[in-house]
DNA sequence: TTCCCCACCCATTGG
DNA sequence: GGGTGGGGAA
């Protein structure tokens, strides 16, 4: 037991306040840095050493499991005791709990399965092939948004069907119906379902809400502003009998409106909790000032906000450098030019500096760049392990044994290895198990039955002699599969289950990648090594489920040395001495598809304000001229956020001309109009006309250098836009007329290494 | 039935 | 740049 005194040592006034706070409803608002984490462990500790609740009556709910993680090895450090029984969880992994335990009473069986992206985008597939509607026309994308809109605003299919506007929402409706319908025989849920139907389960049997609203008397909420509907409502029911309910969030730092997070929630919550206490902390402990100055000036420029003025002791530290390239590869490697150098010369942990990005595919230009360099670095994401086709497959099996039902993992390995199994003797397996309203390996097990043959005409008359040979091979490999699976451990079923299958073979056989296929299911094994125990299916079905909620951030570690390549959604609670965001441009961030209205267009900013407010000492923004997407090149304006910057904050560095100017913020100029237009239109770069070609580099003898984001043939003359660097902006020229110059070669690596002005203190070569 | 290749289409952010 | 689906050959 740790003493009062330990409790409050190092707690600010306010962080005190909202530690102390345990009495009723209670709401953090918790600027960036601003200890937020922390007063929730030492409120967690309080209400155990101070109060005495027992650990395990108190629910923390946190965004990943790598924050619940963390979060529960703090507050089990503040009252001394790990194991203490505390329930440290995202919300997806408590429903699944509430749901494995007491979904039986919405007729779930224990051993669901849960369906990933792909598992729905194949089962809406197999729909609307069944309904024939075409896919091209009908988006399974669009029909599942459609689908997770419902949802999120708790409609069923049948209510949906009478809410249609349009063919379109009738179709997905229609779907809806039948998904809904087929996730039932399969005894799956998708993840919103794991929110929804734990919802359901509560709403609908007073009974099971009860014993949990008994055990927790105290519910904790982080990052709040990223819950949406469903939580909140999980939240308040789990909380309504003891009204000890506490969130914690920044409205600033809402990001994921996009996966129905409601920013409501934060407004809502005191409209509901009317005596709700609320305390702000909005003393930074983590960033210089300059950089909260910095990242405040960014932030205020959204109208949709209650002002907020974060304020800290901190030194003023360096300024905010903003960087310009020549493309994403330039803007790598002079990243990591500086990277390495605030290694060796200011003694930089490359543990604590990262570079953050807008979209995934920014990182092949980082990471290529990295190995080239010897640059060791952690990806988060990326090539993500789980979706690796291997470990998909092996998940499959698994899956497979656990919930015959489960039709998508069957329809996944049912002909891998290749046994026979065509894709037209699956249609005919998928066919009358729909008829029957059964699943897939049912109809198989009963045509391996050879006693079953004669009420089985279906699948024994529907199939060919060999076809059906090797139907019944596989039924008898998940029969024994099944079978062993009550007695082996995860990791023995995991072989074998390989060895059986074939499968180790397969992999084994690949001549170019068997060694690193092997390798990541060698690594899976691994991780199931740690739910060895007894009641081995239970274990499995742990597995599973863990293998099912991982976030790609969990496996992130903070002692590697190495640099962390993240994405700005991913950063989100995450901190660093130094962070690197590239790719600030017009289209990029904000993004292309978030510019049409100002809601999507808010967001990007608090996602650009989220980066910002992740560096503790050094923040670095790069844009680049021109940036290769999906095959093609296009030119690029610098991001409008850059120009937000308070100018006092602000060092530019020019790479191409050697210089640093200070408080360059702001100088730039360039007409909106063609920023949507080119943010709309990324293709039309590629338009060659004349002698100028857009993305050419040109020189002006008055405006310097530049790049063409324009070329229109006008008259015999080009009219071409050009993009001039170091604040001279955008400017119209008829290229003939204006006397504007090639700049030869245009090949940026050749080019940048060959320029003589690049020996910057900036780029040492390393 | 399987395998390979090519054409085509797609691509923001993620539990 | 990459994944997938369809078509054709073995």
């Amino acid at each position: 037991m740790t003493s009062r005194t330990d409790i409050f040592s190092n707690l600010s006034a306010r962080q005190k306040e909202a530690v102390q706070h345990t009495g009723g409803p209670l709401l953090i608002v918790a600027g960036p840095g601003s200890g937020k984490t922390r007063v929730i462990a030492h409120r967690i500790a309080y209400l155990v050493s101070v109060e005495g609740i027992a650990p395990w009556r108190i629910l923390a709910v946190t965004f990943t499991n790598k924050a619940a993680r963390e979060l529960r090895e703090r507050a089990e450090g503040l009252v001394g005791g790990a194991n203490s029984g505390l329930q440290v969880r995202t919300f997806h992994s408590f429903c699944a709990l509430v749901l494995r335990r007491d979904g039986g009473r919405i007729g779930l069986d224990s051993a669901f399965s849960i369906y990933d992206a792909d598992d729905q985008q194949r089962l809406v597939r197999d729909i609307l092939e069944e309904l024939e509607l075409d896919p091209k026309q009908f988006a399974p994308r669009a029909i599942l948004a459609g689908i997770s809109d419902a949802k999120n605003k708790m409609i069923d299919d049948s209510r949906l069907s009478k809410l249609t506007k349009s063919y379109f929402e009738e179709v997905v409706a229609r779907v809806y119906a039948r998904y809904t319908e087929l996730l039932g025989t399969a005894n799956a849920v998708d993840f919103d379902d794991l929110l929804l139907r734990a919802h359901t389960l509560f709403e609908d049997h007073a009974d099971v809400l009860e014993t949990y609203q008994d055990r927790y008397r105290h519910v904790l909420v982080d990052e709040f502003q990223d819950t949406n509907a469903i939580q909140f409502s999980l939240a308040r029911l789990l909380a309504a009998k003891h009204r000890n309910i506490c969130v914690v969030g920044d409205p600033d730092q809402s990001i994921y409106s996009w996966r129905h997070a409601d920013i409501r929630n934060l407004t809502d919550f005191q409209t509901v909790y009317p005596d709700a206490k609320v305390v702000t902390l909005d003393q930074s402990y983590r960033s210089t000032q300059t950089i909260l100055e910095a990242a405040s000036g960014v932030i205020a420029n959204n109208d949709e906000r209650l002002k907020k003025d974060l304020w800290t002791d901190n030194g003023r530290g360096s300024p905010v450098t903003v960087g310009e390239a020549y493309d994403e590869d330039e803007e790598a490697r002079v990243v990591l030019q500086e990277i390495n150098r605030l290694v060796d010369e200011e003694k930089y942990d490359r543990s604590e500096i990262a570079v953050m990005y807008r979209t995934n595919a920014q990182s092949r230009a980082m990471e290529a760049a990295c190995n080239r360099h010897g640059i060791a670095y952690q990806l988060v994401g990326g090539t993500k392990f789980y979706e690796r086709k291997e470990i998909r497959d092996t998940v499959a099996y698994l899956r497979l044994i656990v919930n015959p039902a489960d039709d998508a993992a069957l329809q996944r390995i049912v002909n891998v290895p290749a046994r026979g199994i065509s894709p037209r003797s699956v249609d005919i397996i998928r066919s009358i198990a729909r008829s029957r309203g059964t699943s897939m390996l049912g109809v198989i097990l009963l045509a391996g039955d050879e006693r079953a043959d004669d009420e089985d005409q279906g699948l024994a008359g529907a199939l060919n002699k060999r076809a059906l040979k090797s139907v019944r091979a596989f039924a008898d490999l998940m029969e024994r599969l099944i079978e062993q699976s009550i007695v082996l451990s995860v990791v023995e079923l995991i072989d074998l289950t390989l060895e059986r299958s074939g499968y180790k073979r397969l992999v084994q056989e690949d001549k170019e990648r068997g060694e690193e296929r092997w390798d990541n299911i060698l690594e899976l094994r691994g991780s199931a090594s740690t739910f060895d125990g007894p009641e081995p299916r239970e274990r499995l079905i742990e597995f599973l489920e863990n293998v099912a909620l991982v976030s790609d951030v969990d496996s992130l570690e903070d002692d590697q040395d190495a640099i962390t390549l993240i994405t700005l959604h991913q950063a989100k609670g995450l901190e660093y001495d130094a962070v690197f965001m590239i790719g600030l441009e017009e289209g990029l961030l904000p993004h292309s598809r978030s510019m049409e209205s100002v809601a999507d267009l808010e967001e990007e900013r608090r996602l650009c304000y989220v980066g910002m407010t992740r560096a503790r000492n050094r923040l670095y923004m790069f844009h680049a001229f021109q940036r290769g997407f999906r095959g093609s090149r296009g030119a690029m304006l610098p991001s409008r956020f850059l120009d937000e910057i308070p100018p006092g904050c602000v060092e530019t560095v020019s790479i191409r001309r050697n210089t640093r100017r200070i408080g360059a913020g702001g100088a730039r100029s360039y007409d909106p109009e063609s920023i949507k237009r080119r943010a709309a239109a990324p293709a039309q770069a590629k338009a060659r006309t004349g002698a100028f070609r857009v993305a050419d580099r040109v020189t002006h003898d008055t405006f310097g250098e530049g790049i063409v984001i324009e070329a229109v043939e006008s008259g015999g003359d080009t009219e071409v836009t050009v993009a001039f660097g170091s604040g001279n902006g955008l400017k119209k020229l008829m290229a003939d007329f204006s006397g504007l110059k090639k700049v030869v070669p245009t090949d940026s690596t050749a080019a940048s290494r060959e320029d003589p002005e690049l020996g910057d203190a900036f780029l040492d070569a390393p």
